[in-house]
DNA sequence: TTTTTCCACTTGTATAGACAGGTAGTTATT
DNA sequence: AATAACTACCTGTCTATACAAGTGGAAAAA
């Protein structure tokens, strides 16, 4: 039993809520005084949790009137934070994971496509290659580099699951800040491959450092998206 | 005079003398408390300021040790509220803009890329297209599509100067958050001659939706980017 | 000298209350 | 019937205070 804060537990229970219809797009959240007597808090931290929501893209505010839903997509913005399966989860899509490879390195890709700290580059990195299918069909493909910073049996800790739900589970590390570069490319060889794509299909590259709550810890990947038919949704605030 | 509201004052004063240097980036902020001595103000008041920062990309928040400047970049996180020109400001490259089409429409294009509801249909709509450019080459193809809702004299407002900035200052319209789908894709012909492209060029396709402070209005953007010699950097929290 | 403990200071979470200002529907006035 | 005023309710801003939890350096103990 973890104990979190109480404007996370409102924030997840009416995102909940949310997401699974019980409060349909369109309509007014209770009111921040309702929410604050319901919960027995005050109404800051009832205003904490809304905000959080807002931050999400499931709510807007509107002074005077109330809390609207103006969302109840589960992957809203969590594109920009988390791996693939937290985006795809909650979606009628069928979505598969396929590892391609899966190993611990002592020093870092030359040249990196993103400048390291001296304690990064000297701790090496855990690899991970994978290609995400969405319906059966390849739609990205995606190379993490983790530091190999404090991170203790981290390939048996991982196993099938999540990588940034193990993370934060086994290590406590959480995504503050995503920082990426993203263009567009024809597709090289090497990812046509993977994801099955003919000669100079356009494709989606994004460079992403994730920023954590673990000072200088920062996580890297770089994305190659098939966007034929499943865009890249985002929102930004 | 405005009257700001007194976060909003803290938040404007921080934020430039960060940009401007005085506050170094990798140097600590006065703490939450040294801040609300010194502006006469609660630390939840301080907080809501530092909290906009953060929410910018400036700063980032430390537990136990304080506000760390990671940033000085005026362009940072703007890409995702404002338009071509407030991006690039500030860097040291040349940015030049060409308005290709100016006009006034009773009705939008059908079928237009984004839901759109039965008062802004009625409205029509102000149609703006424009190519960017950086260091001679045109990058992007921005097309942008504005209501008519009580906007007053549209055009002439606009004129040359940038079109947000007009929204901001003559309608007190404020982007709040941006909605957008991204994808990658071959240059269509209409758009290669825009951007002089040869044929197949890889592009980045971004439908927005900006959401503002007046409600249900909102103005919509089919952006075209060649992303070859410039990248889209953005960061999401 | 090395390790541990402590402490001052920082941000995170939370309470209780207040008033300003916007919205929408009802009621009173023209 | 159309307009204006009122009113209940909502979010926005702000004060004052309290304690929890993390950081980093100094002091104390090994």
């Amino acid at each position: 039993m973890e104990k979190l804060p109480h404007y996370k537990k409102l924030h997840l229970d009416l995102k909940g809520q949310i997401v699974s219809g019980q409060i349909p797009k369109g309509s007014l959240l209770p009111s921040e005084n309702e929410l604050s007597n319901a919960y027995n808090i005050t109404r800051a931290t009832v205003r904490q949790a809304l905000q959080e929501l807002v931050k999400e893209g499931f709510i807007e505010k509107r002074m005077g009137l109330g809390s609207v839903v103006v969302s109840n997509r589960k992957t809203l913005g969590l594109l920009t934070f988390r791996g693939f399966s937290e985006v795809m989860e909650s979606s009628t899509l069928t979505s598969t994971t396929h590892i391609l490879s899966q190993k611990s390195m002592a020093s870092w890709p030359q040249p990196f496509f993103h400048g390291l700290s001296m304690e990064e580059r000297q701790a090496g990195c855990f690899y991970l290659e994978r290609v995400r299918n969405v319906e059966g069909n390849p739609v990205m493909l995606e190379q993490t580099y983790i530091p190999r910073m404090k991170l203790d049996n981290f390939w048996e800790l991982v196993g099938d699951s999540s990588l940034f739900g193990t993370l934060t589970r086994s290590y406590q590390i959480e995504i503050l800040q995503v920082l990426q570069d993203i263009r567009a490319i024809s597709a090289p060889g090497s990812i046509r491959n993977a994801l099955r794509l003919p000669e100079k299909a356009p494709l989606l590259h994004i460079y992403r450092k994730y920023l954590t709550n673990r000072p200088h810890f920062h996580v890297y990947s770089s994305l190659y998206c098939h966007t034929e038919k499943y865009t890249l949704s985002n929102f930004f605030n």
